[in-house]
DNA sequence: AGGGCTACCTGTACGC
DNA sequence: TGCGTACAGGTAGCCC
């Protein structure tokens, strides 16, 4: 489900809900997700009014009045959605209780976490500390790709790595690579000027594109109760093996490979 | 040191 | 219908 656009819609959803909303209670359904969620954790969010909540890469930080915070990734198949009274379902794991409603995380795969920081700490995590900037960032130029791009790997690869850049996974890596014309198998160090201008420019616009359309829905990307995600209908080539490239012409199909154990989508024909 | 592979966990789709 | 296998948006930790 998530990578950058998702995690900001949710973002989004988050903040036009909960933001200056108070909790309650908070209910462990069940601790065992990547990491196990700290039982004290409630006794220091008791009560405590949401002040903000921020999106760095594909991790979510909620900001409490007291500037303590929790560091949320939703890994895989973790989500949001909110219920009106005690109604849960299977793989339901922690329950936010406010006062009109409840927010329950769900997370089929267990992959996604939910940490618990004090002020000040959690910028400095294990997960932060080395994050790479955000692709919507001035940081993100030429100058700081030619300088930190990875010249042994390939270009995938290169996007694919957070510490690179922070946000971009599997489905939109081969998204922006497709819009760039470039080839996934390309080594960084055979990228010329004009190639990685385009594939920052690609990046920014290909994020904003989805984001704008709600993000991608694969399999749960659910907000609330409402399926969103109606990007999906603008992918050019992930999941699109043996059918015809919408660039080049239909004779040219789309083709998978797998790169560091994770497929992707390019046209051969139109990606140099 | 840095890149590649595998594990983590559950569900689904598909071939036989 | 059932069984085995492959695959799925994530990171992190091991190995080389």
């Amino acid at each position: 489900m998530p990578e950058l656009p998702e995690v900001e819609v949710v973002k989004k959803f988050l903040n036009s809900n909960f933001n200056g909303k108070r909790i309650q209670k908070i209910k462990i359904l069940n601790k065992k997700l990547r990491y196990k969620i700290e039982t004290n954790i409630t006794k220091h969010l008791i009560n405590q009014i949401i002040t903000k909540i921020f999106r760095r890469g594909k991790y979510l930080i909620l900001l409490f009045e007291n500037k303590n915070t929790l560091l949320i990734h939703l890994g895989m198949t973790g989500y949001f959605r909110i219920i009106k009274e005690e109604n849960y379902k299977k793989h339901d794991h922690l329950v936010f209780y406010f006062e009109s409603n409840l927010l329950v995380y769900n997370d089929i795969r267990k992959f996604g976490f939910i940490k618990f920081y004090k002020p000040d700490e959690v910028l400095n995590s294990q997960h932060l500390v080395k994050i790479g900037p955000e692709p919507f960032s001035k940081e993100y130029d030429f100058k700081y790709f030619k300088l930190n791009s990875k010249k042994t790997t390939n270009i995938k690869n290169l996007l694919m790595d957070q510490n690179f850049v922070a946000g971009l996974g599997n489905i939109y890596c081969s998204e922006i690579l497709f819009d760039a014309k470039i080839n996934p198998k390309r080594r960084c160090k055979k990228l010329n000027n004009n190639q990685i201008k385009q594939i920052i420019k690609s990046t920014k616009k290909i994020l904003d594109k989805a984001i704008s359309f709600g993000g991608t829905t694969i399999k749960n990307f659910v907000v609330s109760n409402e399926k969103i995600g109606y990007f999906k209908n603008e992918l050019k080539v992930y999941g699109k093996e043996d059918t015809g490239c919408v660039r080049c012409s239909k004779i040219n199909k789309i083709k998978r490979i797998v790169q560091s154990g994770r497929s992707t989508f390019f046209c051969e024909n139109c990606q140099k």
